[in-house]
DNA sequence: CGATACGTTGACGGAAATCAACCCCGGTGG
DNA sequence: CCACCGGGGTTGATTTCCGTCAACGTATCG
């Protein structure tokens, strides 16, 4: 924990995500703790870069949470996923000029922007932390893959489940949750948007997770309270989030520098 | 079409794919002839890797196609992405030790492998080279995130419209199409376990489609006959292949080396 | 020529969308 | 202080798109 107090919010919580991916030396982490950030603060609902922009600088997710989109033409949207502290969710853009998608906050965050130059220099000073980055869009498509799996072959109920162990897991992987908890400032609607279900069909979803006691979502919080059979119920196998890397599989120590 | 002539069909078809989405120079152009590539022959319907494997090798596909899948625990398939000729279709496992799905041939199909070993040196001596496959893996993303939006908010016929477009935009990119028509060797319900459909459902949507006159769709060749009203009916906007290399936007010319 | 894989058709059922209220709660301003 | 407001959550009634089941057609191939 000696690293938590010598780099800034911003490169350490950055420093965990990458951590918890892959393992990373001391010369690697100076090499991140090098990398200027210049972090702001946005509301809820507010789009950080647009379907068509060209974006100059990627985004670092330090507190909130945040999500990527498009639209239909007759205007329903598809979240393609969820982005909590650690995330670099338009690290894309370093090498697709044309944003194909939106990004927007789901929560009050705060966020730290990187030049693109900073990047391209940090990957080339530091191969080693590139391919860390790679690595990291990689997860990023296999997450998509794991979504597309159950939004074309899973039940409402299973969906739910399987998306409430992964934010369960991501969060944990990053200190940001016990074992059984952590927020989750994602409405109903919301989780229909990402899962390609109705915020009626959500809601009643939820309720039969809730009736077999596997857990409770309240008030922007999440607690598991039967974490095997949620697992069983989302179908849940992490092998596709490859955390394989970090502190030799355990688990992050709880940060609670977090607003809440 | 001097590099045709230079080129092994191996190299060629891969060089006329990393072309295609990002522009390569002379020396890369190099860098990738050196390339190890043994080339192999499978039937259809052959996994060619699986989930759990950890392969030393990438594969790249010279002739045929090929798909990656991953089966629920109830045995219902899903296919996250089609791949033809040029693709390397689990570069991804350069980065990511374990397979978290499968790849499997949908035709016969003949493919090239390349140690990970050379792609290491090939990204090291080559940084520009690993820049673009960088960008290809990135590309892949795109289009699992635009499937998605697909299978979660499209209708069936807007979702089928869609997928066939693409792979028609696809094909012409690599040069294995003429501006109306391709092989398309995939079967009904193999669309539908890659869009989230029954065979039945699929049959039926493409009777619609069919019915419109916007297509045939006969014996493994698919044949567009109204493209701006395919493209309306899919919703498609092709930004998300990110094809802006290559020729400057020329088409690639056609080529005709593949069986048929 | 039968075997087999793929495509087609019809009948039926079900998961989830849609539509439309209504509730609850925190925030705000008169 | 309380009335109002609005976002999010909840509920019921109804509809629809699509899945499932089952049969049949058709083409290719050993």
């Amino acid at each position: 924990m000696i690293e938590a107090t010598e780099l800034r919010p911003e490169h350490n919580i950055l420093f965990r995500k990458l951590r918890s991916i892959a393992p990373l030396s001391e010369d690697e982490r100076e090499c991140l703790a090098s990398l200027p950030l210049s972090s702001k603060s946005f509301p809820a609902d507010q789009d950080i870069v647009r379907e068509g922009d060209r974006p100059s600088e990627c985004c670092l997710v330090v507190e909130g949470f945040v999500c990527r989109y498009k639209l239909t033409p007759a205007g329903k949207r598809q979240i393609f996923s969820f982005h909590l502290p650690g995330d670099l969710p338009d690290l894309q853009s370093l090498y697709l000029k044309v944003m194909d998608h939106s990004l927007t906050t789901l929560s009050p965050s705060k966020l730290a922007f990187i030049p693109h130059d900073s990047l391209r220099q940090l990957i080339h000073r530091c191969p080693r932390v590139g391919d860390v980055l790679w690595r990291d869009t990689l997860i990023d498509a296999a997450v998509f893959r794991e979504w597309m799996m159950g939004i074309g072959r899973r039940s409402a109920e299973t969906r739910i489940a399987h998306v409430l162990c992964e934010i369960l897991i991501r969060m944990r992987a990053v200190g940001l949750a016990n074992e059984h908890a952590c927020e989750l400032p994602v409405t109903q609607a919301e989780l229909g948007d990402a899962l390609g279900l109705s915020t009626v069909h959500v809601n009643r979803s939820l309720q039969e997770l809730r009736g077999k006691g596997l857990i409770t979502l309240k008030g922007n919080r999440l607690t598991v309270q039967d974490w095997d059979e949620l697992k069983v119920e989302g179908e849940f196998d992490p092998t596709y989030l490859h955390l394989t890397g970090g502190r030799n599989g355990q688990p992050e120590p709880v940060i609670r520098w977090m607003g809440t």
